[in-house]
DNA sequence: ATGCATTTGTTCGTATGTATG
DNA sequence: GCATACATACGAACAAATGCA
């Protein structure tokens, strides 16, 4: 999975980011029930702040792509059959 | 060993901690091998939340200063004979 | 072996302040 | 003013290792 972030670019960076996940479960990278990387995790490989990483996944949520549980993770909703 | 951290101050929470810290593991306050107050009780010492408490640990970790066990605790570097 | 308390590890949630364009 | 982005800070849930009774 290709996380880079180019700053320069006038895309904003959780956008990005967040494209780039979106690519990821499409994709079936991740599948159903498999959890994203961490958030501590993208703070790493992208660079970004964790507020920023927030937005990105936030994005996905609001797509309902994603769900979250607290303290163990983002995974990828279950496409209903 | 004071704790005390100063809110209003424009230093960060976790670097005036981390000071702190490093201040009496280097008088020897804190010896060899002898662990830190554990995170709750720093937490209690000094009004700070426990993520707050882990990033001024974190910044001595980085420095080589402490290791920690986990379960057990925090510990001053043995330095080098 | 079981259970419990202590301790650290990891994760997400939320809020505030600052800076930039 | 607003959106973006970073840094700081507090709060909370879940997990795992240790030690002891």
């Amino acid at each position: 999975m290709d996380l880079r972030i180019d700053v320069h670019s006038p895309e904003p960076s959780y956008l990005q980011l967040a494209a780039r996940l979106r690519a990821a479960i499409e994709s079936g990278e991740i599948g159903p029930r498999q959890p994203l990387p961490s958030l501590s995790r993208l703070v790493q490989e992208t660079g970004l702040a964790g507020n920023t990483v927030r937005h990105a996944i936030s994005v996905l949520t609001e797509e309902g792509l994603v769900y979250t549980v607290r303290g163990r993770g983002t995974f990828a909703t279950p496409r209903q059959a």
